[in-house]
RNA sequence: GCCGCGUUGGUCAAGGGGUUAAGACGCAUCCCUUUCACGGAUGAAUCACGGGUUCGAUUCCCGUACGCGGUACCA
């Protein structure tokens, strides 16, 4: 490893929940720079104030707590390179506006919004619907190039609002070299003079990845390939400001794409599945989007199954503890193409971290999704036996709500219709044999009830396949659970028996 | 439209000039289980298309199609 510290750094911005692919982006960040050595930076882009979501930065600080992706440095944190939130670096930003005007390669421009959009609609053709602000058409605009020196300087001095502007080179090639994608070519002569300083003052990401990125000593430069069109922009600007040998590394993620087509960001409930990381109330609408903490995932599942999405360490292994992940990771076997997020996929990993965890290390958790449903369990030692006996039945924490809550509440109802046809005189006087016996039970222990029951079943000559299931659904409410002598003797006597007396009613009631 | 990135079963994917083209999810069937799961076994299902190069292309090259991204004083 050579000497030079290695410094990545992941930059949301505060507009919204935190969807799949920026809790993956987050990741492969952290991957990386905890596998180098290095540090892993969290910086809040935060310059666009009209799009700025109140609690939306610690919504963000939240999840990556839950997952265990907690940065080395960031607001929260303070640090060396600070102050990590760009509203606060405002007045950086400018002076390196200036020098690139001053040096010719930037320029003030002065048009409204209505100009931008006159011109918009001027040279707007069927083939070309979104015509760009470029060197074909900047030497008909308002601004420092076109207009004489004194306006301009009369112009800034009335506070006429301007922004500043790249003055893309024409018909150069600009290289870049991606970690994921190798050579990357664009001529200049075909991206646009995007905006570098906002009227307001405040700095476009493009001005603001560079310069922070400089000034905080970033070494690798991760991000979705949604920002790989601007990429000439910010090489540009490097080579400008700083020079290209002190530019980090580019590696430009693959998107992870929705059921049909892209992702969208807002409405999760239209696939059936989660798209951020934890709820999110939109402050604005009150919204609230489902995450999938709250949907019963766990972290390691959540950050397992993100982690192959889009890389895999060629062995066939699935299933990766963060630590693995820091140890296997490689970018060279990151995909350069979109996956689709498969949520199915997505539960099977959760089942196995299930499986995987123990009892001890579910309980917290488990506890806590009973108790959403008002059960309440008071000795954990119990909790666990339970936990242990359904845990492989489980896909998410939810669904210990109904694995295990009949062990500590009598089922609110009970479905027999899958026994009602059957269901005859004989059976019921052999529930009522049956209670009359477990009331007399010296010893209350799953061996020697099933012993009772079968031998009470072969003195009626009955088929005792027949009389289980009834009982489960006595005990249980529904086909499902472990050994059903395990629950009986779990649940105790009194509440057996009380349960079998029950659907005992519900049957007799049933059958009029 | 233009620019960029992609394209191996339904999905995630391994492989990378000669293979019976791995594996996983899902699906189906069976075994285990007097329930439901877990576990085990089996099965159906894939190299977008057209040209090259080559003795031989899923693999390399060029086109085409399709998908995605970008084309904002959003990131």
């Amino acid at each position: 490893m050579s000497d030079k510290k290695v410094r990545v750094r992941f930059a949301p911005s505060p507009t919204g929940g935190l969807h799949l692919g920026g809790v993956r982006t987050v990741l492969y960040n952290y991957l990386f720079a905890k596998q180098q050595g290095g540090e892993f930076i969290l910086r809040i882009e935060d310059t666009d104030q009209s799009r700025f979501v109140p609690g939306a930065e610690a919504y963000i600080y939240d999840c990556l707590r839950w997952v265990g992706l907690e940065p080395d440095e960031s607001a929260e944190k303070g640090g060396r390179y600070g102050p990590y939130r760009q509203s606060e670096r405002k007045e950086l930003y400018r002076n390196y506006a200036d020098q690139l005007v001053a040096e010719g390669h930037a320029y003030y421009a002065f048009d409204t919004p209505e100009e931008l959009d006159a011109m918009r609609q001027q040279y707007k053709t069927e083939e070309n619907p979104s015509p760009q602000y470029d060197h074909t058409v900047r030497m008909s605009m308002r601004n420092s190039l076109t207009l004489d020196g004194d306006k301009v300087h009369e112009l800034m001095h009335s506070n006429t609002p301007y922004v500043v502007r790249i003055k893309m080179p024409e018909n150069e090639t600009i290289g870049l070299n991606d970690m994921i994608r190798g050579e990357v070519n664009f001529n200049t002569s075909l991206v646009d003079d995007k905006v570098l300083l906002k009227s307001d003052g405040m700095p476009t990401y493009h001005l603001a990845v560079v310069v922070d990125d400089r000034l905080m000593e970033i070494t690798h430069a991760f991000r979705g390939e949604e920002w790989l069109p601007s990429a000439p922009v910010h090489i540009l600007l490097w080579k400008y400001l700083f020079g290209l040998d002190k530019m980090p590394q580019w590696a430009h993620f693959p998107l992870i794409l929705g059921p049909n087509g892209k992702l969208s960001k807002r409405d999760g409930a239209k696939y059936g599945f989660p798209v951020f990381a934890m709820n999110w109330t939109d402050p604005q609408t009150g919204e609230l989007t489902e995450g999938f903490k709250e949907q019963g995932f766990l972290p390691e599942a959540f950050i397992n199954q993100l982690a192959v999405l889009g890389w895999n360490d060629g062995t066939g292994q699935e299933i990766f503890s963060l630590e693995e992940l820091v140890q296997k990771f490689s970018m060279d076997r990151v995909h350069s193409a979109g996956a689709k997020f498969d949520y199915e996929k997505a539960k099977w990993f959760n089942q196995e971290w299930i499986k995987k965890r123990h009892a001890e290390d579910l309980l917290p958790e488990v506890k806590k999704v009973l108790s959403v449903k008002d059960i309440e369990v008071k000795e954990d030692a119990k909790l666990l036996t339970v936990i242990n006996l359904v845990k492989d039945r489980c896909t998410l924490l939810t669904d210990f709500v109904e694995q295990a809550g009949y062990f500590f509440q009598t089922p609110k109802q009970a479905d027999f219709s899958a026994v009602r046809a059957k269901w005859n005189d004989d059976k019921a006087l052999f529930f009522t044999e049956l209670i009359r016996n477990y009331q007399l039970a010296a010893v209350w222990n799953a061996t020697d009830l099933e012993h009772n029951f079968k031998e009470i079943a072969a003195a009626r000559q009955l088929k005792p396949g027949e009389l289980m299931l009834p009982l489960r659904i006595m005990l249980v409410g529904g086909k499902f659970g472990p050994g059903v002598f395990e629950i009986a003797e779990f649940i105790g006597r009194d509440e057996t028996i009380k349960r079998i007396q029950q659907g005992l009613q519900q049957l007799a009631a049933g059958e009029i």
